[in-house]
DNA sequence: AACTGTTTACAAATTT
DNA sequence: AAATTTGTAAACAGTT
């Protein structure tokens, strides 16, 4: 029986950085996203400790968003009303923390910037580019809640938007590590998406990892947030002007795990759910379109 | 006016 | 000990 909330520790400083309360806040909730004020909320309520000093601590965390490549503006789209972008982790910093842990994280994860952008740094056609490929990557995993459910269950799998994800690759794409996003560029403001990468991401965490990794640290369990019941119709466009190319994505096959299966996250309080295969491998997808981005050495 | 976001600078802590 | 990461402060611009 775990005991119910002993609020010893509550005042001490969480152990962990901003980065990872941040992160924690983000995957908390089923879009995936969040706006500024809600990752806010999300750490006070949870950590008492943070509910003093905010002025100092929220410009840190701010400081954190814009600094850290592992974080990406998603703008509100117009009948969005609200005070800034929504904020979402990049699609190919998962396993930025060893294996699920917020405690330790592992290298740093940078964008990187290849020769090919070097040679062309000022062109627009480029910059372009590198935001539809960002978009790309991101679009599959923003999606808004509606689809991030039911999407293997109540979709056949045999409807393919003329956008999806398939549809495009099997259009563009040649080789692995050339740019291939030719339709995409026709599609920057590409609300339109829809394909089979539900919001779930290889190495998202369950809340079950979340959850027990809290209440070891501080014996009082998480509860799953779900603050007042928002809903962001919205399909976001992450932007982020940071420079990107296409190649081979490290080890993001490596955290493949159920939520493939379109289960929802807090569905197998048991066992893993290692379910059959039903979704035609995303990862290949993935894999295809993935934005180059490094653990820097 | 308050909030959001970017950036620079530096200190402290941690890792290698 | 050096390098890297993390935390703070602060200036400042843009938004709501």
């Amino acid at each position: 029986m775990p005991r119910p909330g002993r609020n010893t520790y509550s005042d001490q400083k969480p152990p962990y950085s901003y980065i990872s309360l941040t992160a924690m806040a983000i995957q908390s909730c089923p879009e995936k996203m969040l706006p500024l004020s809600e990752i806010y909320k999300f750490i006070m309520d949870r950590f008492p400790y943070y509910r003093e000093n905010t002025q100092r601590w929220q410009n840190s965390l701010r400081h954190n968003l814009s600094f850290n490549d592992c974080f990406i503006k998603i703008p509100r789209r117009p009948d969005q009303p609200g005070k800034g972008s929504f904020w979402a982790l990049h699609p190919n910093c998962g396993d930025m923390f060893e294996n699920g842990s917020f405690l330790r994280r592992r290298k740093r994860f940078k964008v990187m910037i290849t020769s090919e952008h070097l040679q062309k740094p000022s062109d627009a056609a480029q910059y372009l580019q590198q935001q539809a490929k960002l978009r790309m990557t991101a679009l599959g995993t923003h999606l808004p809640q509606m689809t991030s459910y039911n999407l293997s269950v109540s979709q056949p799998s045999t409807f393919k938007h003329p956008f999806a994800i398939e549809n495009i690759i099997a259009r563009d794409y040649k080789m692995p590590g050339s740019l291939a996003f030719s339709s995409m560029q026709s599609m920057t403001t590409g609300y339109q998406i829809h394909n089979q990468l539900t919001t779930a991401w290889p190495h998202m965490y369950s809340g079950n990892v979340i959850d027990a990794e809290y209440t070891t640290a501080y014996g009082v369990p998480l509860k799953s947030l779900s603050h007042g019941a928002q809903s962001f119709p919205a399909i976001p466009v992450p932007i982020k002007p940071a420079p990107a190319s296409v190649a081979s994505i490290p080890a993001l096959h490596a955290h493949l795990p159920a939520f493939l299966s379109g289960s929802p996250q807090s569905l197998s309080p048991t066992s893993p759910g290692q379910s059959s295969p039903a979704t035609p491998s995303p990862t290949s997808l993935l894999h295809s379109v993935a934005v180059r981005c490094q653990e820097v050495t």
